[in-house]
DNA sequence: ACAATTAATGACCAACCGGTCATTAATTTA
DNA sequence: TAAATTAATGACCGGTTGGTCATTAATTGT
């Protein structure tokens, strides 16, 4: 039906996965989840549909990997990072926000936060995965530079569970912004930016001593 | 085919728009905009897919149309106690935080902001109506009332369209959170807290003089 | 009572997509 | 080189859904 082997059929086993899982990133994040056909991933990952099923399960299967892969290890960065600071913990929060821009915020990756708060309610699996690979360290992350801070004093006194909450939010809204009704407003403002403007709110809004 | 007339078929032309717009914001606000079948719909409301048609042009016209009856009417609302204020800026966020609660947070429409999000990128149709009739509004809104605090010395200075942004990003995110990932977490946090934690930070944030 | 009007129905269509599997062919082994 | 292995393909299946329209029947007017 079509020209003999015009299609330069190779056999490429090892680099497969990785190229279907930046396929998958791309356009999980440009579609969503349930949006996104699996023959386009493949296709953009240059080989077919069937080829796709060799190497995951399914596309739950498929989304996982994409996380695994590029998340969690970035979550375990901080961790570290957290572990072997010194120094006031204003001066931690900072740093942690820092590397989470380098490594996602900046990245493709940083579309995951809106398709996992998009497809939650259709896809409660995924978002179960969600909530203990990613959500629950990240807040355990901050909880305990919050408790820290409180503790000697650099902080004044908050609910530790709802003040994650607050905190975390406009950096999270920066994301889903910008990946989704972004589009449609007239002027693009810079992420450096917006974010410097949440740490100056932040630094007078927490401190205890009014500075 | 089916038993004769075991179908209560009644005819009540004036009341199937607004029981066909209140399912479908149930629907929509459930399920997502892509992801609600037009036929459920029409069921929740007590008629046939075929009536659904009668009174809606399509999908589209059906989803503005549940924006247009619920969500407009508040943000008017909002702008008259603006109009109407008298007394400190911070008092008249509170006002205003205070009616979109009782309007908006607290009902259905409170999953509008999560589907407009979750949907945007693949219904770019959608997603500018959503922004020119309610998004430019509410940041105009909020724009005047921090040009106010400014103007008077109350608030400290800062970029005006950034600031909007951060400030509206934890109430934002309350709906969003509650509308999605909020299943799996744990323990559910009370919505008044939240707001008041994000309140108490954002007086201590934004004020010049440090109190 | 009977015809005219129109609200309401639901079978149907075309398009779409996740997943399967028999077939093809590139590569390796002997 | 020939046989064995397995990476890669794409036609196909079952199920789904937005939207249409010929038909049915409730209501109204005379």
């Amino acid at each position: 039906m079509n020209p003999p082997s015009l299609s330069p059929r190779k056999r490429r086993k090892e680099a497969r996965p990785g190229e279907l899982l930046a396929a998958a990133l791309d356009l999980f994040v440009a579609r969503g989840y349930a949006a996104t056909r699996l023959e386009d991933v493949a296709q953009q990952a240059g080989v077919s549909k069937g080829t796709l099923y060799l190497y995951f399960e399914n596309k739950e299967a498929l989304f996982k990997a994409v996380i695994r892969e590029g998340i969690l290890p970035v979550l375990a960065e901080n961790e570290e990072i957290a572990a072997r600071h010194e120094g006031s913990t204003f001066a931690l929060l900072e740093k942690l926000l820092n590397n989470w821009w380098l490594r996602i915020g900046r990245t493709a990756y940083a579309g995951i936060p809106k398709l996992m708060v998009a497809e939650a309610n259709n896809f409660p699996e995924l978002a179960q995965f969600y909530y203990e690979q990613v959500i629950s360290r990240c807040r355990a992350l901050l909880g305990a530079a919050l408790r820290r801070g409180m503790a000697d004093g650099e902080f004044r006194p908050l609910d530790i569970e709802v003040a994650i909450d607050v905190i975390i939010a406009p950096i999270l809204m920066l994301l889903i912004w910008r990946h989704s009704l972004a589009s449609c407003a007239p002027r693009e403002h810079d992420p450096q930016h917006y974010l410097q403007l949440h740490m100056d709110l932040l630094r007078q809004g927490l401190s205890r001593s009014q500075v």
